[in-house]
DNA sequence: AAGCCGGGGAT
DNA sequence: ATCCCAGGCTT
C-alpha cells in the first residue's frame, strides 16, 4: 500500500484539535484481557526483584523479546545480582552484552548499577521520578520498573502502546514527534487503571497487557481485529479500526528528504514538430520517447548560457531562429526531486533529422499526435503546453 | 528538534 | 529493500 500522507483523512491537526477521551474501563480491560491473553512466561516475568526486571527493560530498549531472552538468561547466570554486576569489569559486561546492538546500554547499565550501590545501598528505588535520574532510565523504562517491582502507579510508554493509542484514539502524525507524543503522554496517564486496594496487581498486569496488545493482537502489519474483534479488548473503542485506518496509523515516519537534481529539456521546435529522443531501457524512463537533455553545470542557472547552448544544439539539427526558456516543473521520485528547465528553438529550416551524438534513436513528433508515442508524465505535460500554445 | 546508536525480525 | 523494535542520550 502507497503512504500517500495527502490521502490520510485525519490530519494531526484536526486529532489534536479534538482531544479524545479515554473510556473510564480502559485500564481495566487491558488488565483482564492480560490475565486472559497475555504473556505470563518470559523470564523476566512472574518476579519482583528489580535487577532482573531493570536488566530486561534495559536490554528490550529497541529490542524485540525473543532477541533477548538468550541474552538476559546468561546475563543473571553470569551476573546474578546487582551488587555482582557493579564489581565486575567493564569487559565482562560488555562481553556478555556482544550481538545486541546499542552499546551505550551496557556501558549505563554498568554505571547505573555502580550508582544503585553507592548512593541507594544497593537497592534499587521504586519512585519513577528518582528511577528517571539513573543512567540509562528514561521515563518510560523508569515506570516500567517501577510498576513491575513495586506496583507503582505510573504509565509506560513506548513503541506497542503508541500503535495502541494511535489507532483506538485515532490519532494521526508521526510518534516521534514532540506534538504527538505529548498527546500520548497525556492519555497514557488516563488509561491507567484506577487507584485502590488492587492498584500494584492490576499495575504489573495492565503495564504487561498494554505492550503485550501491542506485540501480539494490534501488530503493525495485521491487526488481529480484523479477522476477529473479539481479539481485542478495545476493538469496541477503536476509532482506526472504525474508519479503516489500521494501516495508515500510526503515521509512519517521515521519510528524509530527497536529493534534488535538476536538467535542461530541450524542445527543439519545427512547425509543429518536436524532436523526441528514445531513452535507454536501462534508467530513468528507460524504453520512453523523451526530450533532448543538456547538463547543466552553472549554479545558479545561467538562462543566457543555456540558451547559447541550446542554440548550439540546434545548429547541429539546421537553422534556429531563436532560444527561449518555454517551462519549469518539478517531478518527484521517490530517490530525488528532479527540477525540470525547459528551453524552446524555433527551428526555421531542419537539415538533419537523424544522428543523435548519443546513439539514441531520435525523432520529430507532431504536438498534434503526442498519444502516438510514449513520453514521461513530466515530458507529456510540456508537450500539451506547447501544443496549447502556452508558453508555461 | 534532530541525529545517533545496531542487530535482527517481519513484510 | 524498508520499516520497526519494552528508548535514551547528545548536540
Amino acid at each position: 500500500m502507497p503512504r500517500k500522507s495527502a490521502a490520510l483523512p485525519l490530519s494531526p491537526a484536526s486529532s489534536l484539535a479534538a482531544p479524545v477521551s479515554v473510556p473510564s474501563d480502559f485500564g481495566m480491560r487491558v488488565v483482564s484481557w492480560q490475565r486472559q491473553h497475555g504473556r505470563h512466561d518470559l523470564p523476566w516475568q512472574n518476579t519482583r526483584d528489580a535487577y532482573r526486571i531493570w536488566l530486561s527493560e534495559i536490554m528490550l530498549q529497541q529490542t524485540q523479546v525473543v532477541a533477548v531472552i538468550e541474552y538476559f538468561q546468561r546475563f543473571v547466570t553470569q551476573l546474578p545480582t546487582v551488587a555482582a554486576l557493579a564489581a565486575a569489569p567493564a569487559d565482562e559486561v560488555m562481553a556478555l552484552w556482544a550481538g545486541l546492538g546499542y552499546y551505550s546500554r551496557a556501558r549505563n547499565l554498568h554505571r547505573c548499577a555502580k550508582a544503585v550501590m553507592d548512593e541507594h545501598g544497593g537497592v534499587f528505588p521504586t519512585d519513577p521520578a528518582v528511577l528517571v535520574t539513573l543512567p540509562g532510565i528514561g521515563r518510560s523504562t523508569a515506570a516500567a520498573v517501577a510498576a513491575f517491582s513495586a506496583g507503582v502507579r505510573s504509565p509506560i510508554l513506548d513503541g506497542n502502546v503508541k500503535r495502541v493509542f494511535a489507532r483506538v484514539f485515532g490519532i494521526a502524525g508521526y510518534p516521534g514527534e514532540r506534538a504527538i507524543e505529548t498527546r500520548m503522554w497525556q492519555l497514557a496517564e488516563q488509561a491507567l487503571p484506577p487507584a485502590g486496594p488492587h492498584q500494584a496487581e492490576d499495575m504489573i498486569a495492565y503495564t504487561q497487557g498494554v505492550m503485550d496488545l501491542g506485540a501480539t493482537v494490534c501488530s503493525r502489519g495485521k491487526p488481529a481485529c480484523l479477522s476477529d474483534a473479539n481479539a481485542c479488548p478495545l476493538a469496541a473503542d477503536c476509532v482506526a479500526r472504525r474508519d479503516g485506518l489500521t494501516a495508515v496509523l500510526p503515521t509512519p515516519k517521515p521519510r528524509a528528504a530527497i536529493p534534488e537534481r535538476s536538467t535542461v529539456m530541450l524542445v527543439m521546435r519545427h512547425g509543429r514538430d518536436v524532436l523526441l529522443g528514445l531513452r535507454p531501457d536501462s534508467g530513468i524512463w528507460g524504453g520512453l520517447w523523451s526530450l533532448p537533455e543538456m547538463p547543466v553545470d552553472t549554479v545558479p542557472f545561467d538562462i543566457e548560457a543555456a540558451e547559447d547552448a541550446a542554440l548550439a544544439y540546434a545548429r547541429t539539427l539546421g537553422k534556429p531562429s531563436r532560444a527561449m526558456l518555454a517551462g519549469e516543473l518539478t517531478h518527484v521520485f521517490t530517490h530525488f526531486r528532479l527540477l525540470i528547465r525547459a528551453i524552446r528553438v524555433d527551428l526555421d529550416a531542419v537539415t538533419h533529422t537523424d544522428g543523435g551524438a548519443d546513439d539514441q534513436p531520435r525523432r520529430w513528433l507532431s504536438l498534434d499526435d503526442l498519444d502516438a508515442l510514449g513520453t514521461p508524465a513530466p515530458v507529456r505535460r510540456l508537450l500539451e503546453d506547447q501544443a496549447r500554445g502556452g508558453l508555461f
